[in-house]
RNA sequence: GCCCGAGUGGCGGAACUGGUAUACGCGCACGACUUAAAAUCGUGUCUCGCAAGGGAUGUGGGUUCGAUUCCCACCUCGGGCACCA
């Protein structure tokens, strides 16, 4: 045999595999099916560079493994190539955004098939073809036929010396990224397609998926559901009234003001008050207005002020909210700074677990007070440690009979540690309902506490009765050693939050109190009881907005409408499909800031469909979203002229059965994927009614030293080059090795020989195993030195990996995978002998990593099939039980020793064994306290 | 600011549901083979200590017989934040 050759065996291979077409998929098949996908590349003039394939090998390895498994398996590609750098290439150079793409699609379709995966490239498409678009401008008359595309005025950036429509990305510190002029913010008409219909069923339908955690989170959180009620506040003088949405109707009885988005105010006012709200990402200060108008609180019947402010946004709820500044911390903040009432209105609760209630003991409530005591020299706090009893508390007592709260701690303070002169700091917020057994008084307690904060003014004590120094000793304590196990307090974690934060205040459920009859409610029931009482109903809201669906530029796929002066809006007849773009010589937008399809009046200038009259073509054009919100429905069918797709070739092969992408798309377009799917669905077009069964994330791959790859940085690495040196099959392996596939990694140029040595090892023992072995007819039977009987090492370590890579793969726990056949590789090595059989099942598990230099030695050795039409190699439960185990012996946490044993032995027996090792022995001379017994794996011992 | 994810040797990383921290790979050192080098193979490689032992998984604390893993607080980095794709 010859040496390892990858560049002969790989372009041979491929050739093979493309002249038979062994991957395309079968629309018609006895197998089960299954459908992987990837999201299909952006073709981007900087070229393919070696962070792209990740996520198509790890696609690949899944693919070909189902493969062996027996599925048909669905795994295309394509381009998505409407776009921003494509037309801003165009606006700089003039050149055609079709050429350019062409050229681009070219150069990633030569390097991806460089690597061997095995897409259907049979099915190929592409968003910029008319031939697809065609049906994205379909897809969007329907929409508009259902009145989910709508036009509206909405604001955007606008660069007023370019001239354009600026995307948030082009917008660096408020300036145009170009030429860093200012930008303004422009009112301008724009499709919008209305996804917050869809809202609950994209929150709820989530629970039928199979997605990783992290991206159902994004998904819910994007979408924002929220349970509240909206509710009328009648305005005073006037008929109006404003309406709020809140999630917290229970805290009605605290709202102390309405606060409206400016734009909700100008619309009862009608007055502009110059405040905007803030775009900006980050946390302003609170701004507001009061508006001069008075609002009726429907449930306490308080005249409250009205203002205008910066931090209530009209997209979201009614765009007015109630301000309870007692329990929302941005109210409070305002509140504060316009010195409006605070009232508190919902008491947080919390049971002391360490010393709970006893049943058939007295309960006694009581209005009580913490006093906390800081001593501003050393900044120690003022404790009490109780003589009868566990604990350490705060100066703390109960509230007498016309006392108020400052003078029952001060009273405190002074009978029980003697301190005369503490200043008064700040009361930390609202009471806190706490329940505990108070041994003291043998009764159980529900306490309302306050706490006070305050600082020593100086040493000055009084004596101190001898009844309080019996009961307990002063003493000063550390501010770290405040905490909820050195502290006898089941509410400190309120106090210690409050005393951090100065803004902090209860958003917790709790029981109602300055609340009219509702007093004592607790939130749950207080929610829905409000509700009833103010005459409203449960109302749910969603953050999530309707989707700006137009953009003022060229590359993109034209919104199919004529605009009649007759007739109106006309959408264009499905006949005429696709509204194709036509050429341009100008890639710049219009002077005022029209898309450059608007310069072209042939192109413009159109027949109205309906009246026949003269009328203008929609010149907006859609965005890079659109085109890849369906993509995969049209791999399933991809040149049909007569439908995105047939029904038969839908039934088939959808729901794509794992999606993986990365990271940065499981929001947005993951949603707006489910948004379009789910309202095919609804109009039958689909048969299930979500798109993606599973879904999972990769990482990047970054450059040397962990920086983004772009050409820019000039830290682009091509992975022809690699190929070219190492070939594909070691790139695909390092690829996979070099990290988690869900995690961002860092190339290394130097690391990538670890991959490549592996496979030379594989090779080498693919010699050796033909060389040990003589053809017998078309068999290959092992002559000489087969050591692999079924107890043998080989065997066994065989059969585990096989599990191993088995799992892994399902987990795309890649990396260590391959790590574990690498070890099996080695022994492989070292046994120096190892059967047909069992290398060839390596090298079929090896097959979805490696596809080529498998291949290669599968039919080497004898195999007249492909090794992908193979039957993926099952484990043998037998070979991968262990008889014997090491236990560690552990004396308190430390490894001391181990032995050897069998699986199944006793407690007993593994104690005494522990117990008799030299090295143990040692260190439990002064007598075992506890014994851990774990079996198979450990024994702790604590002396 | 808000949401999500991640911090472990010189480097990429491993450790299943809380049970030997550092598998596998890179690098480095030494040895074998070689006239020599490369390649390959073998041995070693967290750290302090002569040793006995001790200390290390971003930082501080907690729970536990036992914590990289669970809980709390904090720090740093990456991704997303609606016109980048």
């Amino acid at each position: 045999m010859h040496k390892y050759d990858h560049k002969k065996i790989e372009k041979k291979w491929q050739n093979i595999w493309e002249k038979k077409g062994v991957y395309h998929a079968d629309d018609k098949s006895k197998k089960p099916k299954y459908y992987t996908l990837i999201e299909f590349p952006y073709p981007s003039g900087d070229g393919l560079h070696v962070g792209h394939p990740r996520p198509y090998i790890g696609m690949d390895v899944i693919s070909r493994k189902r493969r062996m498994q027996g599925y048909n398996v669905l795994y295309p590609i394509g381009w998505d190539a409407f776009g921003l750098p494509t037309e801003n290439y165009a606006i700089k150079t003039g050149k055609d955004p079709r050429v350019v793409t062409k050229k681009n699609t070219d150069t990633f379709r030569k390097q991806i098939k460089s690597l061997g995966v095995s897409f259907d490239w049979s099915r190929e498409i592409n968003t910029t073809d008319p031939k697809y678009y065609k049906w994205t401008q379909w897809i969007f008359l329907q929409f508009y036929k259902k009145g989910l595309a709508y036009k509206a005025k909405m604001t955007i950036n606008w660069c007023p010396k370019d001239k354009i429509g600026l995307a948030n990305e082009e917008v660096i510190n408020g300036c145009c990224e170009r030429c860093g002029t200012p930008v303004e913010k422009r009112e301008k008409e724009q499709w919008m397609l209305g996804i917050t219909k869809y809202a609950e069923r994209l929150d709820k339908d989530l629970d039928t998926v199979d997605y990783l955690p992290q991206i159902k989170i994004g998904q819910r959180n994007w979408i924002g559901k929220s349970v509240g009620a909206e509710i009328e506040f009648k305005i005073s003088s006037t008929n109006e009234s404003i309406k709020v949405f809140t999630t917290r109707p229970d805290t009605i009885f605290g709202a102390t003001f309405i606060a409206l988005a400016p734009e909700v105010a100008k619309k009862i006012t009608g007055k502009d008050f110059g405040i905007k709200v803030d775009t900006d990402r980050e946390n302003k200060e609170k701004i507001g207005i009061d508006t001069g108008l008075k609002a009726k609180n429907p449930a306490s019947g308080e005249q409250i002020p009205v203002f205008v402010v910066n931090y209530v946004s009209a997209d979201y709820g009614t765009g007015a909210i109630m301000g309870v500044p007692a329990h929302d911390e941005r109210d409070f903040e305002f509140a504060k700074k316009y010195n409006l009432p605070i009232i508190d209105v919902v008491i947080p609760i919390r049971v002391d677990n360490t010393n709970p209630h006893i049943s058939g003991k007295k309960i006694v409530e009581r209005k009580a007070v913490q006093a906390i005591i800081r001593n501003p020299k050393n900044g120690k706090i003022l404790c009490l440690n109780w003589k009868a009893h566990p604990w350490t508390t705060f100066v703390v007592g109960g509230v007498e009979k016309g006392e108020d709260i400052l003078e029952a701690a001060r009273r405190e303070v002074l009978e029980e540690t003697g301190y005369k002169n503490i200043k008064f700091i700040r009361v930390l917020g609202g009471q806190v309902r706490s329940e505990f057994f108070a041994a003291h008084k043998d009764e159980n307690r529900v306490a309302y506490f306050n706490a006070i904060l305050f600082e020593l003014e100086n040493e000055d004590r009084i004596e101190v009765s001898r009844e309080e120094i019996e009961k307990h000793e002063v003493v000063w304590k550390d501010p770290k050693d405040i905490r909820s196990d050195t502290m006898q307090c089941g509410e400190l974690d309120i106090w210690l939050e409050r005393l951090k934060n100065e803004n902090a205040v209860n958003a917790e459920n709790g029981i109602l109190t300055n609340s009219g009859k509702f007093n004592g409610m607790d939130s749950e029931n207080a929610k829905k009881e409000i509700i009833k009482f103010v005459g409203v109903e449960e109302k749910t809201t969603f953050k999530l907005r309707d989707w700006i669906f137009s953009r003022q530029r060229y590359w993109g796929e034209p919104i199919p409408i004529i605009h009649c002066s007759k007739c109106g809006m006309v959408p264009v007849p499905e006949k005429d499909l696709p509204v194709e773009l036509p050429k341009v010589k100008n890639y710049q937008p219009t002077d005022s800031g029209e898309s450059p399809l608007a310069n072209i009046s042939k192109w413009v200038n159109v027949k109205c469909p309906k009246c026949k009259g003269g009328a203008l073509r929609e010149t907006d054009t859609m965005p890079n979203w659109a085109g890849s919100s369906w993509y995969y429905l049209r791999y399933t069918d991809p040149k049909n002229k007569n439908a995105f797709a047939d029904k038969k070739n839908l039934k088939y092969w959808t729901p794509v059965d794992w999606y993986n992408g990365g990271n940065e798309h499981t929001t947005l377009h993951l949603l707006y994927s489910r948004f379009w799917h789910k309202f095919l669905y609804d109009l039958k077009l689909v048969p299930t009614s979500e798109p993606y069964m599973k879904r999972t994330s990769h990482g990047m791959i970054l450059g040397e030293g962990g920086v983004k790859m772009s050409k820019s940085v000039g830290n682009v690495i091509n992975p022809n080059e690699i190929v070219k040196i190492y070939g594909a099959d070691t790139m695909r392996v390092y690829e996979m090795f070099m990290g988690p596939f869900d995690q961002s990694v860092a190339w290394s140029d130097e690391a990538i020989i670890g991959p490549r040595r592996f496979l030379e090892k594989v090779w080498k023992l693919g010699e050796l195993v033909e060389k040990n072995s003589v053809r017998v007819g078309a068999r290959l039977r092992v002559k000489r030195r087969d050591f692999s009987l079924p107890d043998s090492t080989i065997a066994k370590l065989l059969n585990k990996t096989i599990k191993k890579v088995s799992e892994d793969i399902e987990a795309m726990h890649f990396n260590t995978a391959i790590s574990a056949m690498m070890i099996l590789a080695t022994e492989m090595q070292k046994s120096e002998s190892v059967s047909e059989k069992d290398f060839k099942m390596f090298l079929q598990i090896l097959a979805p990593f490696a596809p080529h230099i498998t291949e290669d030695l599968w039919q080497t050795l004898g195999e007249k099939k492909s090794i992908d039409l193979s039957v993926w190699p099952k484990w043998d439960e037998n070979l991968i039980q262990d008889e014997e185990v090491t236990i560690i012996v552990q004396v308190n946490g430390k490894v001391r020793g181990q032995f050897k044993a069998s699986v199944d032995i006793s407690e007993a027996e593994a104690k005494s064994k522990a117990e008799n090792l030299p090295e143990v022995r040692k260190w439990i001379t002064t007598g075992v306290k506890r014994f851990v017994f774990i079996p198979r794996k450990l024994i702790n011992i604590v002396v």
